[in-house]
RNA sequence: CGGGGUGUAGCGUAGCCUGGUAGCGCGCCUGCUUUGGGAGCAGGAUGUCGGGAGUUCGAAUCUCUCCACCCCGACCA
């Protein structure tokens, strides 16, 4: 491709709504251009990576036996009331009228559509197992869409869905799934994790997903780098203190503590560490309970946890609060009151702690388990979000946290869909069967956002070569005058199209630096400088995108560079 | 959904407080010069100042209202 002939629209500053570094790369590069909030279009540099994304994860989809179909993007809305997902799927979903008054969604998921394929086409057993995967636009109304790509309204996604026969059958696919995910992230050239999930609205049972990893990334992960346990900290279990709890040694008193509400307050107040402050939160329950949940102060509540023991709940309003506690938040306690009370497993090891006294302007200290406040081990769970140094589940060794940026995800789907949607084939005796279902998502575009958070510097992108708009630039200089050079640079163009390299040419007379800086802030991995300064002695300038400086190399030699590179 | 903020040319912005009819940098167009890190000179084009209503002789500026976008929060005793 030659510039000229391209179409490059490079910004020196970038818009000023854009604060991630891959958003703001994104729009500098002109990958991409706004259309409106979490709508994007891809310009045509941006739409090369996104297709050299989709292509990587197609070749490994179908390396694995996958089989690749189209599914509309609007589907009516008797498919999605038969499994009932209509309503629960809720405002997320763009629901479309057409001119009959019929109701339709705009996809943002294709569970349904694809197992009522299954339910019409697969009659027998013989004809399973089978996995279907399409790429395709996808619309989620997300509550908050930002970070350009990285959360879109509208994006690109690869889902596949497996049918089986036998619950053994989908878990040997989703084995395979597993390892085309890593296969694909490998080759992308992408630094990844992936991590044991929680289920979320798609329900199941087994689930991970991937991690791109990043400082930015919207999740927090915890592994053990002492054994392979990685869990989203969504899953990721706090076991129960190794140690048990202490006794009680100390009187429990009541103590003045006017306008000191939060943990650190009150921790600096009375000159404990937040681990001896005790955190009451209060809840209401589905049915409308008032609930306290105890947490150890210098703990997080994970509200997915507390949802499984609790079901659905919110947070108390300060007026329950008040009607239930007797004070104001900030001072609520478990001594004295009968609510309710749940506890976390680290704060149900305190002791001699600290906790509100459920009047305004006073805590309690050195209150105790047993001896001040009743608690039942049935009402003893986890509870909260894990920290660094917590000991990892499976017993070997302490947790660390990172963030990382989910691209991909797979579950195992059991018969949530087949059953509702009666989906059934005949088995070997003849005997109608609900098919077992996986389903396995990767976010096409988000991978795009993700490898640029992961691979930037001061100058722009240094995108991976595999998912690179370009594999290499040639930069002439002054082209228009030297015939030298521009005879060397059509030459050495040639021959990259010939050899197969996806080959960029500079042909736009600019001076060097403004080449120099669009090339590099566009993410080429290889650059190749022609002048006539070098030509003299037969040589041109080779630099790797990510190199401190340039060699000086005969024109063979550079080519042979990076064909080497490339081919590699 | 709650809070905060911002809307002025393709991008970045000044002007707003204190009303007098819009300016700068980059980019763009023309010409000449220039060619190893975002060139120089000369000339030029581009603005419903987010929309609507109001106050006023006069509104980018003041008031009201609507809209769009961005950020933060939705973990809290």
């Amino acid at each position: 491709m030659r510039v000229s002939q391209f179409f490059l629209s490079t910004l020196k500053e970038a818009p000023a709504e854009a604060e991630l570094p891959s958003h703001r790369l994104m729009l500098r590069a002109g990958y991409i251009k706004k259309l409106a909030s979490g709508l994007y279009t891809w310009m045509p540099l941006g739409l090369r990576v996104l297709r050299k994304v989709e292509n990587v994860v197609r070749e490994e989809m179908n390396r694995s036996g996958a089989v690749e179909l189209l599914m509309p993007a609007v589907q009516p809305a008797e498919l999605w009331q038969e499994t009932g997902r209509w309503d629960v799927f809720g405002p997320q979903m763009l629901k479309i009228t057409d001119r009959h008054e019929n109701l339709f969604c705009f996809g943002p998921t294709h569970e349904e559509v694809i197992t009522d394929i299954a339910r019409r086409e697969i009659k027998s057993y013989r004809q399973l197992p089978i996995n279907f995967y399409q790429i395709q636009t996808k619309f989620r109304d997300e509550v908050r869409p930002r970070f350009g790509v990285m959360r879109a309204r509208e994006f690109v996604m690869k889902d596949a869905y497996s049918f089986h026969a036998s619950f053994a059958s989908l878990e040997q696919t989703y084995r395979v799934m597993y390892e085309t995910y890593s296969r694909i992230f490998t080759r992308l050239g992408l630094q990844f994790r992936a991590v044991a999930a929680d289920t979320g609205a798609i329900g199941g049972s087994g689930s991970h997903e991937f991690h791109v990893l990043a400082d930015s990334g919207e999740d927090a992960l915890a592994f053990c780098p002492a054994s392979d346990y990685a869990a989203n900290v969504e899953l990721a279990e706090a076991v129960a203190p190794a140690a048990p709890r202490g006794a009680a040694s100390v009187a429990m008193q009541k103590v003045i503590t006017p306008g000191q509400k939060s943990i650190e307050e009150i921790a600096a107040f009375m000159n404990v560490a937040p681990q001896q402050v005790l955190k009451s939160i209060a809840v209401v329950n589905g049915e409308g309970h008032f609930v306290l949940l105890l947490l150890r102060g210098d703990h997080m509540l994970n509200e997915i946890k507390a949802g499984k023991v609790l079901g659905e709940f919110r947070f108390a309003s300060d007026a329950e609060i008040q009607q239930h506690m007797g004070c104001r938040p900030g001072y609520i306690g478990p001594v004295g009151k009968s609510v309710t009370v749940l506890a976390d497993r680290a704060a149900a090891a305190m002791s001699n702690f600290v906790c509100g006294a459920n009047e305004d302007g006073f805590h309690l200290s050195g209150v105790n388990f047993g001896r001040d406040v009743h608690i039942d081990e049935a009402n003893v769970h986890d509870l909260r979000n894990v920290v660094p140094g917590d000991a990892s589940p499976d017993g070997k060794g302490t947790l660390e946290l990172c963030r990382g940026i989910e691209v991909g995800h797979i579950f195992q789907l059991r018969t949530k869909y087949s059953s509702a949607l009666n989906a059934t084939f005949l088995d070997e005796n003849g005997k109608a069967q609900v098919m077992e279902m996986g389903c396995y998502g990767i976010g096409v575009s988000r991978i795009v956002a993700a490898a640029i958070e992961q691979n930037f510097d001061e100058r722009g992108i240094a995108m991976p070569l595999a998912m690179a708009p370009f594999q290499v630039a040639i930069a002439p200089i002054g082209m228009k005058k030297s015939e030298a050079v521009r005879t060397a640079a059509e030459q050495l163009y040639a021959q990259f199209v010939e050899a197969g390299i996806d080959v960029l040419l500079d042909d736009r007379d600019e001076r060097p630096g403004v080449m120099f800086a669009d090339l590099e802030l566009i993410g080429i991995p290889h650059r190749i400088v022609i002048g006539d300064r070098g030509l003299k002695e037969g040589k041109v300038e080779y630099q790797g995108r990510r190199d401190d400086a340039a060699q000086s190399l005969d024109l063979q030699a550079a080519f042979k560079v990076v064909q080497s590179a490339v081919c590699a």
